[in-house]
DNA sequence: TTGTACGCGTTATCAG
DNA sequence: CTGATAACGCGTACAA
């Protein structure tokens, strides 16, 4: 059973190409008759328009490309959700892509989706100017480019993050209004958003007149879970050897936080007696853990599905863009047992 | 900056655009002098050939399509990160669609597949026989598919699974070598897999002359998390009430198996103590959990790579493929503290 | 060694 | 209302 083209019908048909074609896409022009001839038969006989020689003609592919960290991060695998929702819905396909967190192959992908042929681009890029170059390239070729996640980079374009300041400070208050007075800060090195979220526990403590003590604050290489895990373990045994007080820890990204937990369980360090632990984390079974995780909440799927529509909105300007939105989504917190 | 192609090239260069063509392909039938010219020109301008057109003359896409039920799984997301590491590595790209556990989406994604032009499918289907007629006259339009994880579905072609009945047997020996007596398997409808995995438990129920009790037996509808984690809650409770007894659980799939912890923990049963828990579960964050959970792990990474290569096989075979192979990867067991 | 011409499957324009 | 014809950008047999 192979593929019939338009040409072929037309010859079974003893119609034109031309004929055929504007049956199939129901045009004013063609009688009802031979509409329904045509129809009938591309049905009966399951025709496929060939999408490939569509888009050569059309010059578009009717395909984002999407670039993220790594697929199966509990964070990113969410938004993704809300990206395939909303482009399926308008009828574009995604292609996406991981850097791991490195430079080199988040230019490779860029070059590979490039290349590939996509009609705009949404990425959460790995630093805060990595690429710039060639994704100005990318817009200057007529691709649009939208930021999501971490939104500090330079790049001209719509952008779509979440609030990380006020989340964070929102956090560090509820810490404080517990009653814990040395909160240990846990973050990533080079990524944007964790500066933010920084300032925003900075702020929160200053606002309370406590100072910010850099031995309560620790940046982890953003690898592999048990990297992360060592260096939480490393530093929580360290302070606790040099008596320094820690009372509760603030995470600043998904995997810091929940592996935080497990740090402290293996530690046998009472969770929340001793130290309590709040983080950002879109964790799907935050009742599982040990204990149930006070979570900042962030609207993952909601990001995925506006970086969508503001990147077909410029896919679809019929007029250079000049003014761009900077969309800072609300984070919420879930207070459990944690905390 | 707009996009050259070879036409654009020839005439700046006053050269035919085959000459072009063949100089970027390295023809051996261009002088080296062109050859570098034209290399030399194209590369200034950066210049990038029009997959789009190279596809439609070749016939060929370069892009496998992937259908799973849930983007965001923890397990089908590693599965997915294998598969996107194998098929990069082999310069395809893919394209992901999401059947979410519906027959009436999974056909939607085959056609959208179909129709947008894919070499190749990988799909893990929905159901025991969920669109076999069109998933046949994919195979038969020349377009092989390859089946993972869920392999108990009758299309003949290659597939790659676990040793679903081998690994439930396993942890439910090492249940009961803990002295547990009554488990309670806990299962999702519909699902092939999930079969196997029921056989395993009986089978190693009946070499230790044990009976299969119905009512330490619980098949949930496979949706939203607090669907499952409410069937399970009721069930526990129910059973409890009826003063059956139950002393450990065996989880069939990840959210099971981890959303147990969660119920255990809101109904204040102490695990392992009270009921202990085992089950397949690729969490990456075993540690956190409540407690360290004794996991059944699968190779997902690995199922993703073999899948790749086993369709890439397919699509490079010069004559129909007769023979297929049924593909079963070893799980191995990881016991924490939750038995 | 280089150039010409055609076809891949579609859509769009224009003529009949 | 229908049909012929020209593109879209690339690869390739064939001619020069």
């Amino acid at each position: 059973m192979e593929r019939k083209t338009l040409k072929d019908i037309a010859k079974d048909l003893n119609l034109s190409i031309s004929t055929v074609s504007k049956s199939l896409s129901d045009s004013y022009e063609i009688s009802d008759a031979t509409k329904k001839l045509v129809q009938d038969y591309a049905k009966k006989h399951n025709y496929v328009p060939n999408k490939v020689a569509r888009n050569l003609k059309t010059g578009k592919t009717n395909t984002i490309g999407v670039i993220v960290f790594n697929i199966s991060n509990t964070f990113i695998s969410q938004v993704l959700n809300g990206i395939h929702i909303a482009s399926h819905e308008q009828k574009y396909d995604i292609i996406i892509m991981q850097s791991r967190d490195d430079i080199e192959q988040e230019r490779n992908a860029i070059e590979v989706l490039r290349m590939r042929g996509i009609d705009g681009l949404l990425i959460s890029p790995v630093a805060h100017n990595s690429n710039v170059e060639l994704l100005r390239d990318l817009q200057q070729a007529g691709i649009p480019v939208v930021l999501f996640d971490r939104v500090q980079h330079p790049l001209q374009t719509h952008k779509v993050g979440t609030d990380n300041q006020a989340a964070a400070y929102e956090a560090t208050k509820h810490l404080l209004d517990q009653g814990r007075k040395h909160i240990l800060h846990i973050t990533a090195k080079n990524i944007g958003i964790t500066e933010e979220r920084l300032n925003g526990f900075k702020k929160c403590l200053m606002d309370h007149n406590l100072p910010f003590d850099p031995k309560l604050y620790l940046e982890c290489d953003y690898g592999k879970h048990n990297e992360i895990e060592n260096s939480i373990k490393n530093h929580i045994q360290s302070m606790r050897e040099k008596h320094i007080p820690i009372d509760a820890i603030l995470g600043a990204t998904d995997d810091i936080t929940t592996l935080s937990l497990g740090v402290l369980a293996t530690l046998g360090i009472a969770c929340p007696e001793e130290i309590a632990v709040i983080g950002f984390s879109n964790i799907h079974i935050p009742n599982s853990l040990n204990p149930a995780l006070s979570t900042v909440v962030q609207p993952t799927v909601e990001m995925g599905k506006i970086g969508v529509e503001k990147l077909l909105q410029l896919i679809h300007a019929k007029y250079p863009v000049e003014e761009f939105e900077n969309i800072k989504l609300k984070s919420h917190i879930i207070a459990r047992k944690s905390t």
